[in-house]
DNA sequence: CCAAGAAAGTTGACGGTTCAATGATTCTGC
DNA sequence: GCAGAATCATTGAACCGTCAACTTTCTTGG
């Protein structure tokens, strides 16, 4: 049956802070993309390529590059379609799992992102970095690691 | 000419963070898409919503609406184009400048934001308020309202 | 007043994401 | 060792957001 209990409202603190959020985030992610996009590229598949760049080889496999670019199976086949007609990554298959894929950074994504990351780097200081006082910061990480290490929240219904 | 001075990188406490910052904002992200989805809602058509309800007579201009959503004007008239096929809303000119249009929630809509609305914010506790030190969270308001009311960042290119 | 420019809103095409379905391969329990 | 389940990756269609172009109306400087 449904909850019928009254839902604990957020108090006018609480929603400042979390309407402050939606905001804030929606205002970084502009900030990103607008200064990424004299390289060709989005924030998703900046990414990829930072993933990949920190990978033995340069090379991952679709679903853990999927994992660790938070994207699903199915978009990354897509993204990496595109980025593979663009001559920044390559696609093989995987020896050891004949299921699987291994997508593999060329030397033209690493001089893409070699090239970008600067400006990455310092639209990250300047929208946020830079902007906030340390303590809160290091807050912001505290607080999202709890977000990330938390159960999945079952949301009952 | 490029800036060819060594950029700023982050430290490593401060990439961690910074890595942590944008899991979590994924993980929030889809905790509340999928805590809505019930409700045949998604976040933008709930902020939507929700900037009605809290409006004079449940209506809003266009462009207030999209400022106050954080949407482009293009996607608020292909979002409300939607949405008032679900009768979850109506348009109308506006009478003091021919150029407007008033978007009003329904009475539909509004029933539907009732309903969704404890859910939501059940899904906004589980994934974030009830999770963090109430601290941090403070800190997280401060840090967005820095984000938010800081200058347009030039990024010198 | 009026011409030039700005603002409001829409439109349609394009490109990217989601979703469900599919084929292929590997794992698991018996 | 095999049947059934799970995993990997892809596909294509439907859906949604972005972008530039456009119309209409309002504002502003001279």
């Amino acid at each position: 049956m449904p909850d019928t209990s009254e839902p604990r409202w957020l108090d006018a603190e609480q929603q400042r802070d979390w309407r402050a959020f939606l905001s804030g985030v929606t205002r970084i992610n502009e900030h990103l993309e607008l200064a990424l996009r004299p390289f060709g590229l989005d924030l998703a598949e900046y990414e990829i390529l930072v993933q990949l760049s920190e990978a033995e080889r340069r090379s991952l496999r679709m679903s853990d590059l999927a994992h660790s670019a938070r994207q699903s199976r199915s978009r990354l086949t897509h993204t990496v379609a595109r980025m593979e007609s663009k001559g920044l990554v390559t696609r093989r298959a995987c020896p050891s799992d004949r299921r699987g894929v291994i997508a593999t950074m060329t030397e033209h994504g690493w001089s893409l992102l070699v090239r970008a990351a600067p400006t990455h780097v310092q639209s990250v200081r300047e929208i946020l970095v830079d902007r906030v006082d340390p303590e809160d910061f290091a807050a912001l990480g505290r607080l999202m690691r709890a977000v990330i290490d938390g159960p999945e929240p079952a949301l009952v219904g």
